[in-house]
DNA sequence: CGATTATGAGTGAACGTTCATTCATAATTG
DNA sequence: CAATTATGAATGAACGTTCACTCATAATCG
């Protein structure tokens, strides 16, 4: 081999890796045992690495958590934005970010079960607002979404925030059910669930137009 | 003073009142700070009471952090059954199950985050379906309220939990709002958003009656 | 180009801290 | 004055973090 390299269990790794597997260790035995329950020693039992190693890469184990909660975020972010269909009407934009946000989701269980515990912890609690509903990005496009909706009467005159959780809601509770096995998602299961989110938000007089 | 008495803050207590004390003290810390910011040394702070007193009335922390959970599960079993309109039409029963459920957990935001917490732990993951869904009180009035409005052709045809979801998903993300104070709760919005939860469950192509 | 030195990622035993729990003692009760 | 209840210093296990050290590789040298 020509380049300095290692092996963890049947595969071959070159260095540039040991970040990701500290990262992917510590996301699944979070996910598993919650916070407390996965200690460094732990992770790095799984990552197939000492104790020492964590330290070159991240400062200390609350910088990890939110290096890990910075990349699934990322991810979901992009998952989401691709093909968002911003010039079609608001009931199309509206099915087609809740249809994304829920398919990722049941695609990737680990990503949404460390998201949940993250803001249901004291780590997350301060940071909710920005992350899932602000100025940035995805809650931008949330913000536009809603606001859009009420003002042209397509969607019922509620607060935002309260929109927000009769679009999202339903959602953290399928997706736990999902995780834990208590259902399974599919491509069509996932319209109609959608579709009875968009019946919750939208208004029940309906405007002239049909939006 | 008569009998055996002691001061904490401005009040007086008799010495059975010392187990609720301890049990209050654990539900406002666990609440701020979560399982592991919660210790035994802040609890028996904040409770006024030594270390070892604790064991007294708990055989260790786990069985505290169980009792705190069945004290509020038969508390919110209790508000939300009373006065619950067994023989009234479908639509009526539910929306008096949700707002009931809605106005309790808006009137008593620590129930609510300590229920969050404990079933986003690892020690709830397990028991979630025995005490929210399952065979059990008010377990069973969902179910029954659920299975009916299918069966009936009230709501949508769709899984039983994906039904829960739509019912009372949205309020897991409203209560929270509520609890951080982004929006505030009052008895005409639970209303409206109680009625927008029965939008999304509700069948769009209606029965020949009006449930 | 082979030999020598420098580098820094990786290591894991050891450390200090925090925690839940215990128990000998003290205080309070009837 | 026995019995019951409360106390809080002491205990040991578990944890996050540190740091002196190793060694494969890279850089430099003759």
């Amino acid at each position: 081999m020509s380049e300095r390299s290692f092996i963890i269990g049947a595969g071959v790794m070159g260095e540039k890796d040991k970040k990701a597997v500290i990262m992917q260790a510590a996301l699944e035995l979070i996910v598993e045992r919650g916070f407390h329950g996965a200690p460094v020693s732990d992770i790095v039992g799984r990552a197939g690495v000492a104790a020492g190693t964590i330290y070159q890469y991240f400062e200390n184990k609350d910088v990890l958590i939110r290096a890990l909660r910075d990349e699934l975020a990322e991810n979901i972010r992009q998952a989401i934005l691709e093909g968002y269909p911003s010039e079609k009407p608001i009931r199309t934009r509206f099915l087609f970010f809740v249809e994304n946000l829920l398919s990722y989701f049941a695609k990737n269980p680990l990503h949404f079960r460390y998201m949940e515990q993250y803001f249901n912890s004291p780590y997350g609690i301060s940071l909710r607002r920005d992350k899932a509903m602000e100025k940035r990005d995805s809650g931008d496009i949330v913000h536009e979404l809603l606001s859009e909706g009420i003002s042209k009467r397509f969607m019922k005159n509620l607060p935002e925030v309260v929109l927000f959780s009769l679009a999202l809601g339903p959602m953290l509770v399928i997706i736990r059910d999902h995780v834990l096995g208590f259902i399974t998602l599919d491509d069509m299961l996932i319209r109609r669930i959608t579709a009875a989110c968009w019946d919750a938000v939208k208004e029940t007089q309906p405007a002239a137009e049909v939006p």
